[in-house]
DNA sequence: AACGATCCCTGTTGGC
DNA sequence: TGCCAACAGGGATCGT
């Protein structure tokens, strides 16, 4: 699923096709895609012979800082990936949304899952969305061992439900968390308050270490219905997972069966030796 | 306030 | 072989 090193490959490739360019034209195929708009009209309207000055991203969320002081906000849900084509190029099916850059570029927004949702807000509507209550970029602004400390002071939740938590620290999805997680060697059911401050200093470690691996590698393409980079190709993070979807195989730390469970409504993935459920025991959670 | 549950979607998977 | 329920998940929302 599209989660930070994924949204930061697609950008990186976008940037030199939409920094500087003006969008000519935009189609909203699906009105489910605009949902998050006042009005769905507005984001052709709004769009439509604008400039795109500078492509960002905050978590999983990609900002296109517009001319006249619009933000173009994309984000990719579970299903979504943006894809660079040529007009007139064979369209993938649940082309949901299009872009028509300088020349005869496109900037295609598939999503057969409809999770996804393209936004363009003005100040004030950004200020009002759930944007502005985006936790620091886990990336770009990585937490300190105190500050995640503090934030995760008194919780009884799990540690897993927390770094899902875009409140907190914006940009883990339910791939990452569990691979940060194996990386830290911190069991995903403890209680978010119970954590000690070397395996909060152990987080802090694998939070940027495990997002700039994955970004490296082109993100993590789990099959041809998810992510793929702009140009169609897939990420290769996939085979370097040590944790999540590898139920039942080696930790490649250790060797033992990596175990699943729900935890937070999440399909979650850990090794039961390397990350014990309580401290000083081996057994499994 | 914190936390868990539910819903939105549809392609894929697994069971019978 | 064919059908269909279950499953996957980010984020909004709701109930406790």
């Amino acid at each position: 699923m599209p989660e930070l090193p994924e949204v930061e490959n697609t950008r990186r490739f976008l940037v030199p096709v939409l920094e500087g360019s003006v969008i000519r034209d935009a189609e909203v195929r699906r009105q489910r895609m605009a949902r998050r708009n006042l009005r769905p009209d507005d984001v052709p309207e709004r769009l439509r012979g604008r400039r795109l000055e500078r492509l960002g991203r905050h978590g999983k969320f990609l900002l296109g800082e517009l001319e006249r002081d619009l933000t173009l906000v994309v984000h990719l849900g579970m299903s979504g990936r943006l894809r660079v084509a040529r007009a007139g190029e064979p369209e993938d099916p649940h082309t949901n949304v299009v872009l028509h850059v300088d020349g005869d570029t496109e900037v295609r927004f598939v999503d057969p899952r409809t999770f996804g949702f393209v936004a363009v807000l003005t100040p004030d509507e950004r200020a009002d969305s759930s944007l502005s209550a985006l936790g620091p970029d886990a990336l770009l602004d990585p937490p300190r061992p105190e500050t995640l400390g503090a934030r995760f002071a008194g919780r009884a939740a799990a540690v897993k439900a927390l770094l899902l938590d875009q409140r907190i620290l914006s940009g883990l999805g339910n791939i990452y968390a569990d691979e940060v997680l194996h990386r830290a060697r911190v069991n995903p059911t403890r209680p978010g308050g119970s954590l000690s401050p070397a395996e909060l200093r152990a987080l802090c470690e694998a939070i940027p270490a495990v997002l700039e691996d994955g970004i490296r590698h082109g993100g993590t393409s789990l099959d041809d219905l998810a992510y793929l980079l702009p140009d169609g190709r897939a990420g290769e993070y996939l085979g370097r997972l040590a944790a999540y979807g590898r139920t039942g195989l080696a930790c490649p730390r250790c060797g033992t069966p990596i175990v699943r469970a729900v935890v937070a409504q999440r399909s979650t993935h850990w090794c039961p030796v390397c990350q014990p459920s309580a401290i000083g025991m081996g057994g499994a959670a």
